[in-house]
DNA sequence: CGTCGCATTGATATCGCTCAAATCCGGTGG
DNA sequence: CCACCGGATTTGAGCGATATCAATGCGACG
């Protein structure tokens, strides 16, 4: 679980270095130059933009395995802070050595866009989803964008967790969930969906 | 209003065509192999995937100085249908080149990277704002992101379509922008608002 | 002057959130 | 094997915020 990324080239690999960080640690604060992009090795980390009501809004989330604070790359400083949510490992990558690394070897570069680009199709797709009204509109719009080729969808988290990335509260999932179920709109078994053909 | 993005190298220049489209024309249909990628030149460009529903899902927006389509650039077929909204005009960047260019072009692939980068924030903002709940929770959220240095923010758009990006319908932003002003959180002239600070 | 799109306000219906309670299920320890 | 526990899952009841429908004002433009 805590393997770098298997595209690292070398130089980028010496120069990083691993940071630990507790639940609730700071990984950097706002105003704090950009020195680092952050590769999750475990955990979760956000990116929190304190609120002039006082509440701390997530801007964006880093999971095992995704790049963290790319979207800072070209910017001098951070315009928000970063802690972790859970115990969690990272891999500090040193935007200098970074940036070599994207100029000189190109097939790193090639995997750095393609994460990117991954990342950006990801987030469009919750934007169009959580821009839908009714529970229901927002489970067939994750179901039909998640599905595999056979049309089923594997959740490997609890529906609670699920909720909250659909922007609804469990109780609201579990009920939708029922009713589309007795309309034959999905079909499910524990965690197993399938969004059934017709009209 | 239809000028090419400055930091296209001339190799993608000349081999690129502007592609015109009606409102409701198709740009490309899913399946289909992918050979270009777009920058939205006028108007608005959406990724479609049909639902089983019957009802079409919106995966992903382009608007006008916008890169589209850039996030199927390492599939080997689109899994969406694009179509313009309204009366649009891209330019279709054949992906060779567009990869040639990328490796040859440092400077060319640090501006496209920054393109996708930036993008990806501005996705992620949008997640976690259409996460609030509560109007006047996103309608801060947006200040607070998007006002520049002196705390104003110009918007470019009418109301009723700021409604839309804020994931609300634009009798709720009316009102719920009334009341801001009315307990001073919000500032207004027209469409400059300002939001402010304190409690 | 008429029309059209945007802005605004009012009245009402609806949907999802909140609080609350019961059940299920996996894991743990006796 | 069984009792127990905590988290996840269900289901119920009621409330509040937002969508929806409707009507009016207003400014641009032909």
């Amino acid at each position: 679980m805590l393997k770098s990324p298997d595209f690292l080239p070398s130089t980028l690999t010496v120069a990083s270095h691993r940071v630990p960080l507790s639940a609730g640690q700071a990984l950097f604060a706002c105003n704090a130059p950009v020195e680092h992009v952050y590769w999750v090795l475990r955990g979760e980390v956000v990116a929190l933009r304190r609120m002039p009501s006082g509440r701390d809004a997530v801007l964006m989330r880093g999971h095992s395995g995704e790049f963290f604070a790319e979207s800072s790359m070209y910017m001098p400083f951070y315009d928000c802070a970063a802690v972790a949510r859970k115990p969690s490992v990272v891999l500090a990558l040193p935007l200098r050595t970074l940036r070599q690394a994207l100029a000189d070897d190109g097939h790193f570069a090639d995997m750095f866009l393609r994460n990117v680009v991954l990342g950006l199709r990801r987030q469009s797709s919750r934007v169009e989803r959580l821009r839908l009204r009714g529970a229901s509109e927002r489970i067939q719009h994750y179901l039909s964008c998640e599905a595999s080729a056979d049309g089923c969808c594997q959740l490997d988290i609890p529906l609670s967790e699920w909720a909250l990335e659909l922007g609804l509260e469990p109780e609201t999932l579990y009920r939708t969930l029922r009713v589309l179920e007795e309309n034959g709109v999905v079909t499910r078994d524990k965690q197993r969906m399938r969004l059934c053909t017709g009209t």
